[in-house]
Formats: C-alpha cells, structure tokens, sequence
RNA sequence: CGCGGAGUGGAGCAGUCCGGUAGCUCGUCGGGCUCAUAACCCGAAGGUCGUUGGUUCAAAUCCAGCCUCCGCAACCA
C-alpha cells in the first residue's frame, strides 16, 4: 500500500540580503513538521526556496556591478548553507530563476490569458522617466518621485492582469466550506474583510525592468511576482513540465506556512489562481507571527548580528536555537527574541531538565551496575505514574502537532522529563544502592529512567535532531526501540543495553557574562553602521532653491489629528498671520513639546489635505537616526524671520 | 464612531466560547536531597484578572461605556 503523502511549504524568501533569523523561524517550523510527519510513516515532500527576481534585485546587483543572477547566486548559497547548518531536511529548494520553473510560469501565463483570465490592459500612475518606475498617488513626495525628487507625470504602462475580481464569491465560499483554510482563526476576517471591500484585477506584468520571466508571447512584459512567486509551490512539483508524476502525487499542499505579512497573498491571489487553471487548492495557510525584539520592534537584516543565527547556532548549538523558536513562541501569536530569554530557556529547560536528567541516570546506571541494568526487576505502584504518563506522551504530542503548536507538544515532553526528575526523589536509587537488599528495585528504577528517556528522545527527535541520537547513544538503545511505534510501548528497552555516561548534552550558561559578550558582539559588529548614504538628488541651481521660502515660525498651539496615528496638528504664528499645518512627527513630539516653540517653516508649499485637515506648509525635521526625527527648533529668533 | 487583536502576581503566558477553588514557566524566599551540569524535589510569599457600571445567589468569564497597547487600512507636505 502505498503510504499517505504530506506536502508542506515555506515561503520562497527574498534573497536581496542574507537569512536572518526570522527566516530561520518559518524554517525551522516547517522542518519540525516534515520530520514529524516522516516518523509518523508519511511520504513526506518538504519544499523551501527563493524568489529572485523583480527590481529591487536588479537595482541592488547593479549597485554593485554585477548581474542579478551573480547577485542571487551569493545570497541563495548563504541561505543554502544555513540551512544546512541548521538542520533543515527540505526534499526540495527551488529557485525562481531555476529553468524548469520559467518555462512551467510561461506556460501557466499563456494558459491563463488564453481562457481570459489574464487580459491585456492599462497601468496608470505617476511615471518618473529617469527611474522608470510607476508611483500611486500616495507614494509620491511633494507631488515628485519619491525616489530621485524629481517631476513625474500621470502616464499608462501596458500590463497583463489577472481577473481577480472575478473570484471574490469563491473566495468567500472557500473560507465557508474549509473553516480550516485560514489559520489562525483571526486571520480569516482580516481576509474576509479585506474582500468585502471590492478586490481589483491584478498587474501580473510589467515593461519597466526586465529582470523576471519574460511573457513568452510578448517579449516586451516579464511576469510580475505574484504568478512567479506563488506558483513556486506547483511547479516545484513538475506541474508544467514533461514530467508531472510528483505533482500528480504531492498536490494539494496541506499545509503552507507563510509570514502573517503576506497571508492575503497566498489565501486570496494563490487560490484564485489555482481557481482559474482548474486545479486542486491547498489544505490550509498557515500564518505565524514575527520575531520582535525586545523594544517589539520587527527582526530584520539592519538591526545587528545578534540575531544572525548562524552565530548563535556556533554559539550555542543548533538545536539550542531550534528548541528555542519552537518552544517559547506559540505558532501563529508574535514572540519576543532576546538574549536573556534564550539563555533562560537552554539554562533551564536544556542544561537542567533535560541535560541533567540524562547525566544523573546514565552516572547511576554506571555507578551501581556498570552501565547494565540487570534483567530481574521489581516493581512498585509508584512507577505506574510514570509508565502511564511516557506511554501515552506520544499520543498527547500528535494532538498538539495536528494543530501545529510545537510549543505544546514541547509542553507536554519537558511535562514528563520533570515526572522523571520527580522521580528519582521520590524513588531514592542513591538509598537503594546502599542496600544490598534492594538490587532489583534499583534495577527497576533506573530500567524506568532509561524508558522514559528513550521515549523522550523518540519524540524530541523532529525538534532536535542531533540531541536525541546522543541521548539514545547513551542509553543504548538499539534502532527498533526508536520508531514511531515504539514511542508508544514501555519496555522495549532490552537488558543488554550498554548505558554510557557521555558528553555533557547542554553545558549551562553563565547569563551574565554571556550577555555581555553578546552585548559587545552588537556594539562592536554593526560599528560601520551602513551609513545610508545620502543619495544624490539632481543638483539644482541658487533660483531653484530660491523658490523655496523658509520662515521662522511660532508655534501657538498643537493637537493631535484625529484618525491619523501620525500626525500633529500644529498652529503657527509665521509673523504675518496664523496658519495651519499637519506634520508627522507624532511619533516623536507631544504637542506640549512644541508649544511655544520656534520651527522652520517652509512658507510657500502647495496647501494639502491631509486627514480632513488642511496642511498650509511643512516644518523642517532631520533624520538623526532610523526612527529617530527630530525638529529643528531656532528658539532664538524672532517668529516671522527668513532663512536662507 | 474604518477593520481586527490584546490588557491576568516582578517578567512571559494559559484560563474567557459552556459563569462558581485564578493555573503554568521563569524569577524571589524558605526547606529537603546528594545520583547529577551549584543541577533535582517540596513548600511559601506575591494578583481588587485595564477601568466604570449592569445582569446574576455568584463575573477574569456574559452585557454596555471608557482608557491603554498592537497589527491591517488611511495618513508621515
């Protein structure tokens, strides 16, 4: 019979910059998952990979003077050998640029606009001629390209896009049928919502760069993301190509594990794509949270090294890193990273639970009958406790990874490494071994120890999958002992079994001393803080800046907008009258702060409405840091006066 | 009144659907033990469950108002 298959998918990850540890999470998750289900008996296919093409990788390689593809190459290899490292057993990694894949999206392109899924049509916005890109009303600065500061001008592009309104009841119907679609529950009426308010046809093409996968029947147009990107998950399979027998075997998915960011992308677009070929939808979309640091403040690759995990994984090993990510954020809900709880976690779940567990047992086993536990044994009810709590772990472990919470399952296997710690206090060997009498109960007792640690290490295995051969090494325990089957039956330990004291599993931290080492790591590295460099805008002449009209201006009153998280509603006394202006500086100022203050006014911009207020100029405000504005303030100088 | 989530001992969370003893991990304090990685085991202190009011014999839990925080949407002139 041929065994039930499981097919699970990370996001294709961007490669403009090295894995950082965010990545690692969704990573890590998946790969739990996958070996789970492999020692469940499944036919698992387990896919990651990377999405590499679009402007923003065209624009960075050429930054650096090379091509997109010697560009991307560099960066897949880093997250290649993370993965790696990290113990990742994806069955598959594919790459966007990857052949077989160009030709499976073409041919999905043409399909699609052959059945009138995919029209030929317009893109209007605001064009920049020099940065050929096209901008949305409100991307624009002043009224000029965000980018370079230069005039734009409203222009049309000619673009495919892809019938997405079409497929709003579907979708809606979709989320009806299959409750379980969307995971989280919450999600799903962020999504229903967002459908609710009218979706638009989608732009699936572009002619303003050129690094993508060229419309094989229009040369001028390369594919736009959403239909490179998302039908990774098919075509990595073999759908498209001369050979579709995996497809054939692993599609649908049955699960997609995505970043709560870009859950609309693949519970609304993908479906509906999958809609319009006719073909099978995934089981569920999965959407984790982020990792946070400290300050709550989002993982990404300008905030330091700390959080690089390849140096952590060196640091602390890489199923300390594992076991941490899995452990101490529930799957779905937002997590805070920081030293001090990682630390914590492999201190005292790893180092002193688990670790120790291990250590105490296999130096009794030694001490007391050389490293074999003689084969009479003698039971007490005392031990049924325990017995009952290791044979049914494994059901208690399924349950929690149906539902995808490794946290839980975690939850309920340190449960029984703390019963058996229990249980050495309770049961006393160290007494038992001074009593000649009691050799067959000490014989029962530290055979319990070895059970239950060998069905622990069963079902840490998907977690840890270095720590637990190095707990089955010590314990002895032959292959046949460590199935999926065997997880669920005490006693399949046999009495020959050599138990060995062996290297200590997870040496404990000393908190504060690592933290500050790490701390220095942070202080140190980021040093050369990549200085954005201020870009050069075109140069202007002394009559250019002559039309701007700065003034010193007072501020007599200040309140915050309401509806608008950002803005401040200032009212300033500029010397000849009162005006009104929003800034947004919320962030940063409370309205007591600026009051009675002197600003800088630019005196002669255009008046805009900004959240039901109208904004008659703007106050000058630097950028002194990432997140960090401050306004410049020129107390000393009369309200009313002109700077130049 | 844009949509949604959340406010529980020092920290991080569960409990809220189906009202009735407020639970877990870490930390703190006290005790036990000595097999073990100064680890392990037991016990204690510590919470008016954001706030106000309502329903009820009884509210963390149900209802209404308010406050605060966080996502998404809009907005950083």
């Amino acid at each position: 019979m041929e065994k039930k298959t499981f097919y699970i998918t990370t996001p294709i990850y961007y490669p403009s910059g090295n894995a950082h540890i965010g990545h690692s999470y969704c990573t890590v998750a998946s790969d739990a998952i996958a070996r789970y289900k492999r020692l469940q008996g499944y036919d698992v296919m387990f896919l990651t990979g990377t999405d590499e093409h679009g402007q923003k990788i065209e624009q960075k390689a050429a930054a650096e003077g090379v091509t997109p593809k010697e560009y991307v190459d560099k960066i897949v290899a880093n997250f290649k050998n993370l993965w790696k490292l990290m113990n990742i057993s994806n069955d598959r990694f594919i790459r966007t640029t990857d052949d077989y894949h160009v030709k499976a999206v073409q041919k999905i392109f043409r399909a699609l606009y052959e059945k009138g899924d995919i029209y030929k049509g317009k893109y209007e916005g605001w064009y920049c001629t020099p940065c050929e890109s096209f901008w949305t009303e409100t991307q624009l600065k002043d009224g000029k390209c965000p980018d370079c500061g230069r005039e734009v001008k409203w222009d049309e592009e000619e673009a495919y896009f892809f019938r997405l309104s079409n497929y709003a009841d579907r979708l809606l119907k979709l989320y009806e049928d299959q409750p379980d679609f969307i995971q989280p529950e919450s999600r799903k009426h962020e999504m229903i919502n967002f459908i609710k308010q009218g979706l638009d046809d989608l732009c699936v093409s572009r002619s303003s760069f050129s690094w993508g996968i060229p419309v094989d029947f229009d040369q001028k147009h390369v594919v736009y993301v959403w239909l490179d990107a998302l039908t990774n998950y098919i075509t990595a399979m073999g759908y498209g190509s001369d050979d579709e027998s995996d497809y054939k075997k692993y599609w649908p998915a049955d699960v997609h594990f995505v970043g709560k960011e870009i859950v609309r992308f693949h519970t609304i677009i993908w479906p509906a794509m999958l809609m319009a070929l006719d073909l099978p939808l995934p089981k569920q979309v999965y959407g984790h949270g982020w990792l946070l640091f400290g300050d709550g403040t989002k993982m990404s690759k300008s905030k330091g090294n700390v959080v690089d995990p390849g140096v952590l994984c060196s640091r602390y090993g890489v199923d300390a890193i594992r076991y941490f990510l899995l452990r101490e954020i529930p799957f779905g809900a937002d997590g805070v990273f920081t030293n001090e709880a990682l630390i914590n976690r492999i201190n005292s779940d790893l180092a002193n639970d688990l670790g120790n567990l291990l250590s105490r047992t296999t130096a009794m086993a030694q001490k007391y009958f050389g490293g074999k536990i003689p084969a009479q044994h003698e039971a007490e009810p005392l031990d049924e406790e325990l017995i009952t709590m290791a044979s049914t772990l494994r059901d208690r472990c399924d349950k929690a990874i149906d539902g995808y919470q490794f946290s839980s399952a975690l939850t309920e296997i340190w449960k029984l490494i703390a019963r058996t710690n229990k249980y050495i206090d309770e049961t006393m060997p160290w007494a038992l071994g001074k009593d000649e009498t009691k050799r067959e109960r000490l014989a029962a007792v530290l055979y319990n120890l070895c059970e239950s640690l060998r069905i622990i290490s069963i079902l840490l295995t998907p977690f840890m999958p270095d720590t637990a051969p190095k707990i089955q090494a010590q314990i002895g325990a032959p292959a046949e002992t460590l199935t999926y089957q065997a997880a669920g039956t005490w006693g399949l330990l046999p009495a020959d079994a050599e138990i060995v004291k062996g290297e200590t599993l997870f040496p404990r931290i000393d908190v504060d001393k690592e933290i500050e080492e790490l701390n220095a790591l942070i202080v140190t590295k980021p040093a050369a803080p990549e200085k954005k460099k201020i870009e050069g805008l075109a140069q202007i002449g002394i009559d250019d800046f002559s039309k701007v009209e700065l003034r010193v201006a007072q501020v007599t009153a200040c309140e915050p907008i309401k509806r608008a998280k950002k803005l401040l509603k200032l009212t300033l006394d500029d010397g000849e009258g009162e005006r009104t202006v929003a800034s947004g500086i919320a962030k940063w100022y409370k309205p007591e702060d600026l009051v009675g203050r002197h600003i800088i006014l630019v005196a002669n911009l255009k008046p805009a409405v900004l959240c039901g207020v109208e904004s008659q100029g703007m106050i000058l405000a630097a950028d002194a840091g990432e997140d960090d504005v401050r306004v410049i303030f020129a107390d000393d100088v009369p309200a009313g006066s002109r700077v130049h």
